[in-house]
DNA sequence: CATTTTATGTCAGCCATGTTGACATATTTT
DNA sequence: AAAATATGTCAACATGGCTGACATAAAATG
């Protein structure tokens, strides 16, 4: 019985080579470590009545002061109605608030209020502990790799964009 | 005017020192990553007029052929109706079919057709690429960093079963 | 200055997928 | 024989995606 050569050359990102189970692996550690990752804010979402699209809107307009709804729309991708919904509710709420944009008067740059502010930390605090530990217990330099994957994960056209708003992140390898 | 001190110790995981801004880089980017991450199977499942829901409990059944409905439920961490919603749809449409335990014959023992691999190959053969992709752009030992930073993540009391699942996670260092 | 484009808001309605709680069936365990 | 377990199912509800249409105010353009 013939059994026919294994190619050589690029190793194969099939999953019936072990190349492919390790990467069927990372995957899908990447599934669980979302899973838990989530799933400290979303009990604390529960007590304001509020899910995980108002956090979102919440971090983004924290780390973002004066964003605008366009600029929100493009990094959530998601439609208007779906991000005026939780907007809206976090405004009625006290929140986020509005102002009207200095230079071109149709834009409405959102800011935390103190309450928003808040409630950012707490969502915060959280995820934050978590990260730090396991990027302490992953050992030196796994922050930089983690980075780095991340940024790599990110679609090429959107990536420029990703590094700019995240200040820090690596220097890109050529 | 006096300045307090900065208390010395461990780095705090607070934002407004440095450390904690890292942090919130690092969590940010876990976000940019896992909205791309998951564009690419979105489109597939919409020809088939599936969902999320759909990939995940093929994905699930796929890595662990023979899986019941309490373990699946246990991995998703969703109630049982939703389960039962998408995996009927699944079942119904042939992407997996049940079959009855032999020790136990309560149990439903599900499994992927041929349609349902081929199905699975399909959606993981993007995400495949994309983390290969990344994994081999971040450098060497960036796999093993991802994994562990990833378990790190995983919540403690599930840490054990997710490594067991996960047949090639990194030794522990104590 | 008249027109067009842009930024935003809003309405009505649909769909996917999460939730709860109750209850039914078959099978295994005690 | 009774209790516990694995699964299925029903009704009902909430969140947060989506589409498409339309309105307003302000800016940009010819």
């Amino acid at each position: 019985m013939v059994v026919p050569a294994k190619p050589l050359g690029k190793p194969s990102v099939d999953r019936r080579s072990a190349e492919g189970d390790r990467l069927t692996e990372a995957i899908e550690l990447l599934f669980f470590a979302y899973r838990d990752f989530i799933s400290d804010p979303d009990e604390l979402l529960d007590e304001y009545g509020f899910g995980r699209a108002h956090h979102r809107v919440v971090h983004f307009v924290s780390r973002n002061p004066g964003i605008t709804v366009a600029e929100l729309l493009n990094i959530l991708r998601i439609t208007k109605q779906s991000l005026a919904r939780v907007l809206k509710q976090l405004i009625e709420r006290g929140f986020v608030a509005q102002e009207t944009g200095k230079q071109d008067r149709r834009q409405r740059l959102l800011y935390l209020t103190v309450s928003g502010r808040e409630l950012e930390e707490r969502l915060a605090a959280p995820q934050r502990a978590r990260v730090a530990a396991a990027l302490e217990k992953a050992g030196p330099g796994a922050e930089d790799s983690w980075r780095k994957v991340l940024l790599g994960l990110v679609n090429d056209e959107d990536r420029a964009e990703v590094e700019h708003r995240i200040a820090k992140a690596p220097v890109e390898q050529h």
